[in-house]
DNA sequence: TCTGGGGTCCTAGGACCC
DNA sequence: TCTGGGGTCCTAGGACCC
């Protein structure tokens, strides 16, 4: 961030994001697939098969049978309205015979290391948001402002493809909320530059629902209110804004319709939680599942003790989130008097959290939650850290059987 | 054939302290 | 004792994002 003195007068932020990042991944593995309609997402079970001649079989989508989410689709699987967030089993609907690819985040997370630091030699001030995509200050670039980022635009574009082979969009404007919509418009492999000036030509058209921060929820409100665009937020009276959204969100609102931001480039940042969740395959009862609810249980503790381990912290509010089968979200937390990283802590700190809640539903979902994070480097006292490393085994002896998911209370 | 997993930030009430 | 105000921590839920 800058200091005051060094606040160049104009900004110039790039938001920079990768064109259908996993799918475009894959495609580098599997070229044979370019152009086709091929998905992301669901389990592992569905990875290529490599037969005996060499030739790669590859599962499709109408084969798939579970409840697993698409994480990405290709261009070529867009066109058949199959995209993000929506289910395997409906997109099979809509593509039977597109090409089903299981997950690979070890994969993603090189390519993003990859593009990120080809990014940072052309231009140094990153900040992350996400395995693929970035904010970018190039106010203090030299050259910058004579032709307002265009040059430095395709450079960054360049520098990526050549460091991955991967295409990304980017859009260049003075401020983030800007930006980020501006990387959309030309997608893929799109650059678009936008001055203030251009707001209402450009901007005011768009639906209300494109401003990164309005949602299917405030989104739903506005158009109640006959708010459609957001050329029609910004020309909406502040004070219904604030009387409706509150003070905060309200006075965000008009700000954000008329397309200003002033929030920083933020390099630096420390994680506020980690988790681990896992949605089962079928709806599990609190009594009938009880021993394979505990077995997972146990088994996220592990993983989430592991997490904190790999990463070097330790979480004093450890927290249980469930999801019932009609899609409630109940969630308890507990903050202990020290930090901890060990598995036992905290599985059975997320045993007393369990004892909070009203079991009587089945259940589609379970999660654990660190929070309250420190750095392992800035605990005071060691000993605070409960166990030393944690054992990387499922469950001690006498500690998988620690009393869970007793008689629902009502 | 409904709807993943990992996060952030905000709000709001109650406890507790000064 | 009463009234009251401010600040912080803890907990729960919800909106939103990638």
């Amino acid at each position: 961030m800058y200091s005051s003195a060094q606040t160049p007068a104009r900004r110039l932020i790039a938001h920079l994001d990768m064109d259908a990042f996993y799918a475009s991944v894959e495609l580098l593995r599997y070229p044979d697939l370019r152009g086709q309609a091929v998905v992301i997402g669901g389990g592992r079970d569905h990875a290529p098969q490599v037969l005996a001649d060499g030739t790669r079989r590859y599962a499709r989508l109408r084969h798939y049978v579970g409840r697993g989410v698409i994480t990405t689709a290709t261009y070529a699987a867009r066109a058949f309205a199959v995209n993000s967030g929506l289910g395997l089993m409906k997109a099979a609907a809509l593509a039977p015979d597109a090409v089903l690819l299981p997950v690979d985040f070890d994969e993603y997370r090189k390519y993003s290391r990859l593009f990120k630091a080809a990014v940072r030699r052309v231009a140094p001030v990153v900040e992350d948001r996400g395995i693929d995509e970035i904010y970018i200050d190039l106010s203090a670039l030299p050259g910058v402002h004579d032709d307002g980022g265009l040059a430095i635009g395709r450079a960054l574009k360049e520098a990526v493809l050549a460091a991955t082979g991967l295409t990304c969009s980017v859009g260049i404007t003075p401020n983030k909320l800007l930006s980020k919509m501006c990387s959309e418009f030309d997608k893929p492999d799109g650059l678009t530059l936008l001055t203030a000036d251009e707001i209402p030509a450009r901007i005011w058209p768009l639906p209300a629902r494109k401003i990164n921060g309005i949602g299917p929820k405030a989104s739903d409100r506005l158009a109640a209110m006959g708010i459609a665009t957001i050329g029609d937020l910004a020309a909406a009276s502040p004070q219904r804004l604030l009387d409706d959204f509150g003070k905060s969100y309200g006075a965000w609102l008009h700000e954000a319709a008329h397309g200003r931001d002033e929030r920083p480039v933020v390099t630096e940042s420390e994680p506020k939680s980690i988790s681990r969740e896992t949605t089962f395959d079928r709806d599990l009862h609190a009594v009938r599942d009880k021993a394979r609810l505990t077995g997972l249980l146990d088994g996220l503790c592990v993983e989430l003790a592991g997490d904190l381990a790999r990463k070097g912290y330790a979480g004093r509010t450890i927290g249980i989130k469930l999801r019932f089968d009609d899609f409630r979200i109940v969630t308890r937390d507990l903050t202990l008097p020290a930090h901890t990283m060990d598995a036992r802590s905290i599985r059975r700190a997320a045993g007393e959290c369990l004892k909070r809640v009203d079991l009587t539903r089945r259940l589609r979902l379970l999660g654990v939650r660190a929070g309250a994070l420190a750095r392992l480097a800035d605990l005071v006292a060691p000993a605070t850290v409960a166990e030393p490393p944690v054992a990387a085994e499922p469950a001690p002896p006498g500690y998988a059987g620690l009393p869970l998911f007793d008689t629902p209370r009502p």
